[in-house]
DNA sequence: CATATTTGACCGTT
DNA sequence: AACGGTCAAATATG
């Protein structure tokens, strides 16, 4: 709070400076405003680092508390979750093996902000563990039909969410445990009409050869190598003849230049502000103008210190 | 046989 | 007790 509150006397200060059209501060003689904004990013940067702190330290102890096993289990009978899983499989159909062929939306370099939230986790899988989700890296991407991102999938699960029309399915890395990585993502419809499926991708591929080989050569002779929007115009995706359609092919698909500013990704992050209780009726802000992350709303953390972090970006500027 | 998906159980958090 | 994330036995696929 100190820092935010010294950020925020800065902050104010700077803009005086700017009112006055001086690069010089009254009261601070000889202090020039590249000073002052050399201070507020310090302040930042504490600020950061502070949050990170707590985060870490609240993850360490929950690692040394958490640790019981159990029994192997499975079976039969027993009370099931009310309504917790399944469906029925209406929705069964709908996720094949996610090995559709020829995407065009290739996985960028997610090139991220590394100063804050890099999960230093050691700990294995364990069953209900929220703790790991909240400090690793998270980014969102909508998109208008189920796509192939390149990597390779395994689903591992698949649940009906409160309020959610549609169940969500869960994915980890196929090289999970041969190669310890340890990428989950998770996906889910959130809107019907124009269908949009909302992808939210946790942690980062550690394995080797990660990109499948048809995704390499993709990558390797797509033309649109610096494509960072895409539109769906032809829409072919909606009747292609695969054998799992909802992985269709967006080789049709055109794409336009990015040249949204930085002021555009932090207004579009923190604009859209995904909640993890709110998990319906977003809009298409995540896709339509995020930054140069090809689709990605990159967060440091979209759901606990990031949104305060962005507020307090907002307030102070 | 190997690998992937389905789906109810299990479990930590709220 | 509800919720959501994960596990793993059963099942499906090639």
């Amino acid at each position: 709070m100190e820092e935010l509150i010294q950020g925020r006397e800065l902050a104010s200060q700077l803009s005086r400076a700017f009112d006055n059209r001086s690069l010089v501060v009254n009261g601070h003689d000889g202090r020039s405003a590249e000073g002052i904004v050399n201070k507020i990013l310090g302040s930042f940067a504490n600020t950061l680092l502070i949050l990170n702190g707590k985060e870490t330290d609240q993850e360490f102890v929950s690692d040394q508390i958490q640790g019981n096993s159990r029994g192997v289990g499975g079976g039969g009978g027993g009370v099931s979750d009310g309504g917790s899983s399944g469906g029925g499989g209406a929705y069964s159909s709908s996720w094949g093996a996610n090995h559709g062929h020829a995407a065009a939306i290739k996985p960028e370099d997610y090139t991220e902000e590394e100063n804050s939230c890099r999960s230093t986790s050691t700990t294995k899988d364990r069953r209900g563990s929220y703790k790991r989700r909240k400090t690793s890296h998270s980014w969102t991407r909508d998109t208008p039909a189920l796509i192939d991102d390149g990597h390779a999938w395994r689903k591992y699960g698949q649940k009906n969410i409160h309020n959610a029309k549609h169940p969500r399915n869960y994915f980890r890395c196929t090289h999970k445990h041969d190669q310890a990585c340890k990428a989950t993502k998770r996906v889910q419809q959130v809107q019907h009409h124009p269908p949009v499926f909302r992808t939210t991708y946790y942690g980062t591929h550690t394995c080797r050869d990660c990109l499948k080989t048809s995704e390499q050569l993709l990558d390797c002779t797509s033309p649109r190598e610096s494509s960072k929007f895409i539109s769906f115009e032809n829409a072919n995706w909606l009747t292609n003849k695969q054998e799992h359609p909802f992985f269709a092919s967006f080789a049709s698909s055109s794409v336009k230049e990015d040249i949204a500013t930085t002021d555009h990704i932090v207004t579009s992050d923190h604009t859209h502000s995904v909640r993890h209780d709110h998990p319906v009726s977003h809009d298409l802000t995540a896709f339509e103008s995020s930054g140069p992350m090809s689709g990605f709303s990159s967060s440091i953390d979209q759901y606990e210190d990031g949104d305060v972090f962005w507020k307090t970006v907002e307030f102070l500027l």
